[in-house]
DNA sequence: TTGATATTAGT
DNA sequence: CTAATATCA
């Protein structure tokens, strides 16, 4: 053994997907062991698969850590390179005898961090993993036969019922290392990079503030005032009634065990059953984001394939046209309209509309779910692989939680139903300002001269839903091998 | 203990 | 229809 103990010795924390330092496992760990030096690193291979809103959120969250760890004596170390090379150079400059982390369930990031492993063990650095990213780790939430669950709701009630942890303590000042600046290696770098340094053009979407601070402020808003009509309000886009914490939730700057805290004490708070239930329909959320996390870790493979098994191969159509109209909200379907424009404008899209636009896709398009799920990760600032892929596969009926009934959304239902104002198609497509709440959900049935004279720049419906509807069904019936 | 069958529910 | 569980022979 290199070294005798790792008491007093010196440990790095790897920040990758949680960039704070409350409620944060392996960095409390390492606290409690001695002095722990933060670092990031920006790999390349990574930033491969990056976009300009997710790379620009994650910078700004960058500082605000990095500032949260100045304000009390210490640094958050950035450098760029492999992780692989990186890290034990780190190690070896700064005589680190630990490499702690946080795991994180997606394949890709699976297979770096085993490479990562097996370096930092041929350069004689200890290393450790912890569960921290969701509550319940896989694996621990099993069906009684010790499957893993492939139905939601099942999944909910024994998450529902098991004890949690508690939110873990940041580390004290007095636990920070700071290492000299003549002692690091040429791999770190002395500033934030800029998004440009990293090879990004500026975002389209203007990007919510990052950081622990204004996820906390989310986080308290919500449970004082929306948590409670969530369950009545969560589907009406216009209210955007929701914790707006999803792309908090993807880089860590809030912890989930923090989230679930404060809206267990905002059930305490709760004026009646309906209240209760509303917090619950909440905490089922954060279900959903670590039922798919389960998915994911145990299937990697669905990043690319689907998730249920057809008898023949889906008939999806090359329809280059249509799926730019999509990307462009330019189909004349106004609410799929309205979320993709949203989807452009602030790389984020009401949870609703994220299912309405997908089964527009998969369903009345019938294009791929990858060329969608692409998009979505293109576009995203909360893009996360192991919910977006579990929504997509979801309304490409391709995925868990298979129902009888065939899931096709009517996009002119939905829009009355959950629009009824038509308030959010009129906040994106402003060609539609003007126009009856009636005019928009009946757009794509109206005639040519009724459209032209309510609004001539918005577009007619490209494809007919009743005619897509059963062209869909004849796919599906085909694809199940059963006509 | 096992296997067949009923029950319940599906963002 | 299917998944998961409950029930019963």
């Amino acid at each position: 053994m290199p070294h005798e103990s790792s008491e007093a010795g010196m440990q790095l924390h790897w920040h990758r997907r949680d960039l704070r330092a409350d409620d944060n496992r392996a960095l409390a760990a390492a606290a409690e062991d001695g002095p722990v030096c933060p670092v990031f690193v920006f790999d390349d291979a990574v930033l491969d698969h990056a976009s300009p809103p997710r790379v620009a959120f994650m910078l700004d969250a960058l500082l605000s850590l990095r500032t949260w760890y100045w304000e009390r004596g210490g640094d958050l170390l950035l450098a760029r390179g492999d992780p692989r090379e990186v890290l034990p150079a780190i190690a070896d400059a700064l005589d680190a005898e630990r490499v702690v982390w946080n795991k994180d369930y997606s394949g890709l990031a699976r297979e770096r961090d085993a490479a990562v492993r097996r370096a930092l063990d041929d350069a004689d650095v200890e290393r450790a993993s912890y569960h921290d990213a969701i509550i319940h780790e896989p694996g621990s939430i099993t069906t009684n036969e010790g499957d893993h669950y492939s139905v939601y709701t099942y999944f909910w009630k024994k998450w529902r019922d098991r004890a949690k942890d508690d939110p873990f303590p940041a580390p004290d000042a007095d636990a920070l290392a700071s290492p000299e600046p003549d002692d690091l290696p040429d791999v770190t770098l002395p500033s934030l990079p800029t998004l440009d340094d990293l090879g990004f053009e500026e975002p389209e979407a203007s990007i919510p503030e990052a950081g622990p601070e204004p996820a906390r402020d989310r986080l308290a808003d919500f449970c004082e005032g929306d948590i409670y009509r969530y369950e009545e309000r969560r589907d009406y886009p216009a209210d955007e009634c929701t914790s707006r914490l999803s792309a908090d939730l993807k880089w860590g700057t809030i912890g989930v065990r923090e989230v679930y805290d404060a809206t267990d004490d905002a059930k305490a708070f709760a004026d009646g059953e309906a209240e209760i239930e509303s917090v619950e329909e909440f905490q089922s959320q954060l279900a959903w984001r670590e039922f798919y996390a389960h998915v994911l870790n145990f299937n990697p493979e669905v990043v690319s394939e689907n998730f249920k098994d057809y008898e023949h191969e889906i008939e999806w159509r090359s329809d280059p046209e249509a799926l730019q109209a999509w990307k462009d909200g330019e189909t004349g379907y106004p609410i799929v309209d309205a979320g993709m424009r949203q989807l452009r404008e602030e790389g984020y899209v009401h949870n609703r509309v994220r299912m309405l636009v997908a089964a527009f896709l998969t369903k009345d398009l019938l294009v791929d779910w990858r060329e969608g799920y692409d998009w979505f990760r293109e576009k995203l600032v909360d893009h996360d692989t192991a919910n977006d892929n579990g929504g997509w596969q979801w309304a490409a009926s391709t995925g868990t939680d298979a129902q009888p009934y065939f899931r096709i959304f009517n996009p002119m239902t939905q829009g009355e139903r959950y629009d009824p104002d038509a308030e959010y198609v009129k906040r994106y497509v402003p060609e539609l300002r003007d126009a009856d709440p009636e005019q928009i959900h009946d757009w794509p049935e109206l005639a040519d001269a009724e459209r032209e004279r309510i609004a001539p720049d918005y577009p007619a419906p490209i494809v007919d839903h009743a005619e897509r509807r059963e062209l869909a069904i004849e796919t599906f019936e085909a694809a199940r091998g059963d006509d």
